[in-house]
DNA sequence: CTGCACGATACCAAAACAATACCAAAAGGG
DNA sequence: CCCTTTTGGTATTGTTTTGGTATCGTGCAG
């Protein structure tokens, strides 16, 4: 454990009440991965002479983190971290890419274009990117397959002025507008289920009428420009996405 | 704070008495964001010392924010900006009950109990609850219909432990487990797309073949351990969950 | 002079904060 | 199996910080 916890670690954390530096201290060091799922805290005693505050003040730091279920406490035995699921970082799974959200599982990716380019925009396109008139937008759909099984329909539209050139996105799309600068920080989805239709089924290459998991999603610029439009249709006897919560604790807190 | 609540700042605001003067001042720093909902602003005593005033002035610069609502004020804590109605709401819509849920949207609820009791478990439930030999499962099984439509079926199971008398459930699950001190912190939960079979069709009163949005949730204490295993199964084409997310800080990964 | 808005001083009470002392469950060694 | 040790859990108390209030003085308009 080392130097994590000593008197000289609170003069960092900005001051404030000692029970609220202590816990800072802490919430970062799981934060970053100093203190990994299962890993065992100090005992409170322990952590008090370390840090020369009393008991009681320890535990207080130490109550929220186990309130909200990051800090597991069994008496006898310890203090350890929560063995995590998966992080929160799954409730952003639902943002992350086709791509990489394959990769995290260990599976191949190929992916298929079926159109790629700039088009007259439809009804629906104009009302969630708000194009002017005349402008066109840059639609992307292709195909994602995993090991060889197709599993997702994607179809993006974005704004030409967002995305002028279609055409030189040949892997993330993600990664081709962060180097722009777009770097979305909110998005809104809305999921549902629907049937497939004969040409969607025919794509993912199963019968029609079969249940798809359909997601819509906006994404949004720090400025709350919409940056894209996505449609994505994946096979429901397929694929699942793994969404972990997390709820906040029953009464107001103090900030 | 920063450079916020000068005896300079003071001079820019116009003249007038010097209450009025603050009171500018921090109505402006609201409206402009540079103090955010939850923020705290210095205690009466540091700003009074900050700006040159008496306590009272300073008392009386703020006393009409927290009458007009804009900022809060808590003895022995502090006074804070203000927290927005909506929270963090969102995310956690995905967690909260049916009813709840439909009751934000201003539509009415019914349900109508399918199944209610103790009975010995299925072999996921014992997977999911983690429960012993013998031990018994509570279940609930319902549709919720919202103005006379029927749009989820509803097939709760908790440990026997847990919910005793899963008779004396009428209304909202959540609402029994919070009384008995049950809290689930956290939840995962996997979303996924199925055709409806001839009775679950049937319950929802659309024909069967029709796609379904499945959610399989388990909710956990602080503790770790299980509170509930809940199968849901949602009309596709009359029920869709949105979801705001937030993208983390730019670090690690990225779409 | 009177009335009133303004401002400062002094004191009050609630809440948060922190420390001491003690309790009870669980783990571990004989 | 019992006993000791270690662990988290709790009750109690004192101190500090914070907003809340009562009171008085000042200056200006009527």
């Amino acid at each position: 454990m080392g130097e994590l916890f000593t008197p000289e670690a609170f003069e960092e954390t900005g001051g404030g009440p000692l029970y609220l530096q202590l816990h800072r201290l802490i919430a970062e060091a799981i934060a970053s991965g100093r203190l990994q799922p299962g890993d065992s805290l100090p005992s409170e005693r322990e952590l008090a002479a370390m840090t020369g505050l009393s008991r009681v003040t320890v535990r207080k730091g130490v109550a929220e983190l186990v309130a909200s279920g990051q800090l597991v406490q069994k008496r006898g035995s310890g203090t350890f971290v929560a063995p995590k699921v998966e992080k929160l970082e799954q409730a952003l799974s639902l943002l992350t890419s086709f791509t990489e959200d394959m990769a995290r599982r260990g599976r191949s990716v190929e992916s298929r274009w079926i159109a790629r380019g700039l088009h007259a925009p439809a009804p629906e396109e104009v009302m969630a990117l708000g194009l002017g008139v005349g402008e066109k937008v840059a639609r992307l759909e292709r195909v994602r397959s995993s090991d060889g099984v197709p599993l997702a329909i994607e179809r993006a539209s974005l704004s030409q002025a967002i995305l002028p050139d279609p055409d030189g996105v040949t892997d993330s799309l993600y990664a081709v507008l962060q180097d722009r600068g777009l770097r979305p920080v909110r998005a809104v989805q809305r999921i549902s289920a629907a049937n497939l239709n004969a040409k969607d089924a025919e794509l993912l290459g199963v019968s029609p009428g079969v249940a798809g998991l359909r997601i819509e999603r906006i994404s949004y610029l720090p400025s709350g420009k919409v940056v894209e439009f996505t449609r994505s249709l994946y096979r429901g006897d397929a694929y699942d996405f793994a969404v972990e919560l997390k709820l906040a604790p029953e009464g107001e807190r103090n900030p």
